[in-house]
DNA sequence: CACATTAGTTCATGACTCGGACTATATGAT
DNA sequence: ATCATATAGTCCGAGTCATGAACTAATGTG
């Protein structure tokens, strides 16, 4: 039922079947040409043909080969994990931080820089954040890794380059995506928090459900304001504006107090860090877990009460969208041990009779969004070779 | 970043292209081969093989050659009324229907039968089912047309052709695909009534947004029980089970009653068609409507309430999903004149900063599921030609 | 040591699309 | 009328790419 747009040519078909040939070595190797060929359908004469591309662009890798049962034992193929590299980027209100990731997913640098962004002139930011990118893109450079693009990681709305809006952090019509370039020369793109947050816990969160990696899961990250990225079949749900997944404004108090986007009893405004720091009557977060930890009354009413909250506006994103898991990231991973019982029963009390999703916890924490965004980069390329091998090519001629 | 599980050969290449140039051809027909030469980025020559194999399919049919500004007129391409034909079914609480489409989208039969099915024997309900559509397949087979398949709505979840549950029918665990399908001798799908009827809406509804058809939005469809069908891209959004747009049972009111699916404090139990008639004292939707059109107080009261609640859910869902617009179908469309002003303040009170979506209302009203059904059946021999040719071919042959 | 078994390569074949040459049919200027 | 120009559509040779069968390679088994 898509609906197609492209012609589809010889060049296409062959890159099709790279990215295929790629994406099968990505998700199960090490694997003989032989295996990839029976899972893909492409006959064995294909699948060697197309390796050799890949091999010879530095993406896959032959290693010894593999005794098999019986017959000629097998040569494994695997990523390469010196082919290419992402740079994940994030500017947050209280961080900055960086991330190279090599093909395999292996992090191989990583770089947070705490201070308080809030305030701060938009372009010392931005000049402290391209500080970061381009000692993050030297150690690439000392290990060997070229570095494919980097992937920005910014809390609010972006649109073609350019962010538009981040409440928390005060920017307006900041054209991040080309100043990042300049500064690094590399093609820079730009995205959402909440969605390369829900991204790096899907591709490197550890999370398994029957076996399976999550493909269907929405992602809560509770910063200072609260996040949501939806994933469905793999891949970013956006909506028709780029606006998909604001879990922080679903209405879980219809009455309730007028919140700073300018609509009444928001998720944000009743379970938010503000919100739960007042009523647990504590300044700062660290505060509130060493009150939850002993025990304070006050503290463990004031997040479970916001677990109920977020427990009302799951149930409606469960009914909305079906997902099979809800992962907490940020501060609700960190208040999880007070938190999900009371999110899991207001959840079950909202949704009746509906299979309810499982309720995780991220393993990566605030390091979601970083690894996701140096994670897309390379994505990009595993799902894309034939770009990337022109790309290649181009550089070589011109 | 799609990933891709099959491999591209040189007939998915051309199955590719058919399906290009006859997607091309539905939507701007009358088109001449260079255009469509044009548009899809296919050779001239590419496009007059693909042509003739559709014309020869009966898929597309030539008309009188229209004379451009200079040089040699094109001979108009248009999808062929009489090439092939869907069935459209409905099971419904209070009625069956049948609809009969052309290619083109023209409605070629259409037949209601009103009674109520709750509490029927169901094989007796299946029987009816099918009675009324060998009725239709007559009417199509004395007009020519080739029925492609059939495709029926049911009020309730559908998992691989077999009705797994209609709360407001009392279904379960009934396998109607295969009983339609032997009543008939015809390919049977099933699904949701509510995603059929969103569906119907984009196809058939005449809405337009910035003169572009509707391709993300939501349609609330008020029929006995409140049903959502989400439309992202042009396709329905299904979700991880299948689950997914019950808009239904959204919470609008976190401490509210229990409501018939096990949650509390569901759209449904607030603003469904048994908690307004109750409020408005009145029997039927008839008598709702006449109330209103009297400038009854309660009745007006009493829809307004249903607005706003509607208003808090579809707040939610305009967060999560940043739809383009909103869709009133079913009962809503025909209380909207009292109920779509509220709704809109209440949006508009949930949701704060973001610009709201447009609200329309349904033009097919309770007709665009069984319209619907019959378009999903004609839209994928749309969506994939090639496979229409290969079982032309298997019946021409074996 | 023959034989079965599996991995991977080579090469002729065939299914496509491409692109340019060609034909067909119109308008407008001379 | 006639010719230049422009556009639509067909034809055919060339190029690309996957296929499939035959081949070589490398192992274990009886």
């Amino acid at each position: 039922m898509t609906v197609r747009t492209e012609p589809a040519q010889h060049a296409g078909m062959r890159a099709s079947n790279l990215a295929l040939v790629l994406g099968e070595v990505a998700r199960t190797s090490p694997v003989s040409r032989a295996q990839v060929a029976a899972r893909t359908g492409l006959t064995k004469s294909s699948v060697s043909g197309l390796v050799s591309d890949l091999i010879s662009a530095g993406l896959i890798q032959e290693s010894a080969p593999a005794a098999t049962e019986r017959g000629r034992p097998a040569t494994a193929l695997s990523l390469a994990p010196g082919g290419i590299a992402g740079l994940g980027l994030e500017v947050n209100v209280d961080y900055l931080a960086a991330t190279v990731t090599d093909l395999t997913g292996k992090p191989r640098y990583h770089h947070v820089v705490r201070r308080d962004n809030r305030g701060r002139d938009v372009d010392e930011v931005v000049a402290d954040l391209i500080e970061v990118a381009r000692t993050a893109a030297r150690s690439a450079a000392s290990q060997g890794l070229p570095l494919s693009g980097a992937c920005v990681a910014v809390p609010g709305l972006t649109v073609d380059g350019a962010v538009v809006r981040t409440p928390n952090l005060g920017w307006d019509r900041v054209d991040l995506a080309d100043a990042v370039g300049e500064g690094t020369g590399l093609e820079v793109d730009l995205e959402n928090e909440a969605n390369l947050a829900a991204l790096g816990e899907m591709w490197f969160g550890g999370h398994e459900l029957d076996g399976a990696p999550l493909r269907d899961f929405v992602h809560v990250s509770g910063e200072i304001g609260i996040g949501g990225g939806i994933v469905i079949g793999g891949e970013v749900f956006r909506g028709a504006h780029a606006g998909a997944g604001e879990l922080g404004h679903v209405v879980v108090a219809p009455d309730g107090p007028r919140c700073g986007c300018g609509g009444h009893g928001c998720l944000e405004r009743m379970a938010g860090q503000q919100e739960i720091l007042a009523r647990a009557q504590v300044a700062t977060m660290a505060d509130l877990t060493r009150a939850c930890e002993a025990g304070d009354q006050a503290a463990l009413d004031a997040v479970a009460g916001a677990g109920r909250h977020l427990g009302v506006a799951l149930a409606s994103v469960i009914t909305l969208l079906d997902p099979t898991a809800i992962v907490l990231g940020g501060a609700f991973a960190t208040l999880a041990p007070w938190l999900s019982a009371a999110t899991a029963a207001s959840i079950s009390h909202h949704t009746g009779a509906v299979e309810p999703p499982r309720l995780l916890v991220s393993g990566l924490g605030s390091d979601a969004a970083v690894r996701g965004a140096a994670g897309t980069v390379v994505r990009r390329v595993i799902a894309d070779p034939a770009a990337h091998l022109a790309r290649q090519a181009a550089r070589a001629t011109g």
